[in-house]
RNA sequence: GGCCCAUUCGUCUAUCGGUUAGGACGCAAGAUUUUCAUUCUUGAAAGAGGGGUUCGACUCCCCUACGGGCUACCA
């Protein structure tokens, strides 16, 4: 018996910026596809024309590739069942409504919004299915005639599913278990638009989730309550339906609710991989890229929001993602979004990564702030301070000393740091250094320490108030570490500067 | 309101009937350090409530509560 080739989507809308948590479930779907040597598609559902917002697609495929999550087919690169926009497959669809006619599960309805707004209004939990359909103005309430001479005469229809009440219909979720669902609940929606002829999302998605020999769908929750409807498409086609698995949804890390594009800039953190300019309003959200987080840290940091391997190990490398990966071990809770977790998983990629790659990340941050380096002093002094950045942005808080001169003196520090002799002891300490010629780090902390024990000083004393000449502030790495990235004039020039204004 | 899903430290979670309920983030204390960090050690911190089933329930069942989702000619 041959197994069938696993094939995922993920299908999102081009309403705006990818949402992060529709970042992880393209993750989930991915790794899914890559553990069982399958399939990832990226399909685009458009069918709403009136969400529809420019530049979106282009978005999504760009956050991907930033992301290092790659498709075997899609809009952006074609495959064997392309077009992959549906607003490109507008002709595929009706096809599949005319078979429902036919097979009499689905109806022609000529109730506009307003009058089913008035219906709502009126009656409490309206709903339009087999209870309600037959005082309603359809093709199963008119007579045949007078069907065919309001479509002739161009007037407004959709087209409903029809329903049948009283019917459970199972869903085998392979994180839930079987969920059952009696079909009375259901509605008959809507599965073609009169607005601008278009399927709804229910009958594109599967009929396209068919043609594209799609295997299991991993979704959002938020799918959970429409997959009894989409069951029943599939039984109403004769199609073998695919395996479902609803992903518990992303929350708001304080208060209640589903984690919202709002949540992000109002809380202090991205809630989208790039960062996105609205085409309409102009307003900018933030970016998790343009905040200075490595796309492995991203990656790794949402896929454990939902998922565990079972043991204790956090850290895993894409490799080891996908070999561990299992639907079965998805939590089935809805998982508040933890930023101060996503900081930490970045604190520790930036400190796995070779300062060559963090050096070459932050080349932009400096340039930004005006600055121009040689490549080794970076690199140098991105090793010197990494470990207490938690973003690449960071490095530039703590670094900016090694490439400008302290603009002034913390004040706190002067008071605590600066002693009544630091001055003249300062002094003493430029003719020192400017006797040596070896001025690596460790040669002029041998100097420099024999010199303070030679005359009895303080170790403390010196040191901080050299620190303060350097840096500016209490703050930085190893003494010595700094002047030989600084060198020797430039240390020179630094205490003297400090000595005259601190006097 | 109706329907569905869920419920272990503040947060993410491990446990698949028998454990001193484990780990991580965050928090606190201590150690290291010429600064700030890092790092290390230690600590506080959890089975929503009530019924069952069972020799034995965090684990299985029911009810309640709380949380979440859906309820459009949006996806």
């Amino acid at each position: 018996m041959s197994e069938q080739k696993v094939r995922v989507r993920f299908a999102p809308s081009p309403t705006g910026p990818l949402h992060i948590g529709g970042v992880r479930t393209a993750l989930y779907n991915y790794l899914f596809a890559r553990k069982h040597g399958g399939d990832f598609i990226l399909r685009i559902e458009d069918t709403d024309s009136q969400r529809f917002v420019p530049g979106a697609e282009e978005y999504i495929v760009d956050a991907f590739n930033w992301l290092g999550i790659k498709f075997d087919e899609g809009t952006h690169i074609g495959g064997k069942h392309a077009p992959y926009r549906q607003s490109e497959r507008k002709n595929i669809y009706k096809k599949y409504v005319d078979e429902l006619f036919e097979k009499g599960l689905a109806y022609i309805a000529f109730d506009t919004p307003a009058q089913l707004e008035e219906k709502r209004a009126a009656i409490s939990n309206f709903q339009y299915d087999a209870s309600t359909r037959m005082s309603m103005t359809n093709s199963l309430t008119l007579p045949a005639i007078e069907v065919q001479s309001l479509i002739e005469s161009g007037t407004p229809y959709v087209v409903r599913i029809k329903i049948e009440p009283n019917e459970d219909v199972t869903v085998n979720d392979l994180i839930r278990g079987e969920v059952v669902i009696n079909s009375s609940v259901l509605d008959d929606k809507v599965l073609y638009k009169s607005a601008d002829g278009l399927p709804t999302y229910h009958l594109a998605n599967i009929v396209d989730d068919h043609l594209m020999e799609i295997t299991h769908v991993i979704r959002g929750e938020e799918w959970l309550p429409s997959a009894p409807l989409h069951v029943l498409l599939y039984r109403y086609f004769g199609w073998t339906a695919p395996r479902f698995a609803h992903l518990p949804l992303l929350l708001k890390p304080e208060g209640n609710g589903k984690l919202s594009k709002r949540d992000g800039d109002r809380l202090g953190f991205p809630v989208f991989p790039l960062e996105w300019k609205d085409p309409n309003s102009g307003e900018i959200s933030s970016g998790y890229r343009e905040a200075g987080y490595l796309p492995e840290a991203v990656v790794n940091f949402l896929a454990l929001l939902g998922w565990n391997p079972g043991n204790d190990q956090e850290i895993l490398s894409e490799n080891e993602l996908i070999n561990l990966f299992s639907l079965e071990k998805c939590s089935k809770s809805g998982a508040k979004f933890d930023y101060k977790k996503g900081e930490w998983f970045n604190h520790q990629y930036i400190q796995l990564k070779p300062d060559s790659e963090i050096a070459r990340m932050f080349v932009p941050v400096l340039k930004s702030n005006g600055i121009e380096a040689p490549t080794d002093k970076i690199e140098k002094v991105v090793g010197l301070v990494k470990e207490r950045a938690n973003y690449i942005k960071e490095l530039w808080d703590q670094s900016a000393f090694f490439f400008i001169a302290p603009a002034g003196y913390d004040e706190k520090t002067v008071a605590k740091r600066w002693k009544p002799e630091s001055a003249a002891q300062l002094s003493e300490l430029c003719t020192v250094l400017e006797a040596i010629d070896d001025f690596s780090g460790h040669h002029t902390e041998t100097i420099v320490k024999s010199w303070i024990e030679e005359k009895q000083y303080h170790l403390g004393n010196i040191m901080n108030a050299f620190r303060l000449a350097l840096v500016g502030e209490s703050k930085g790495p190893h003494i010595f570490d700094i002047t030989e990235v600084l060198g020797k004039d430039e240390v020179i020039i630094r205490l003297k500067r400090a000595i005259d204004t601190l006097k």
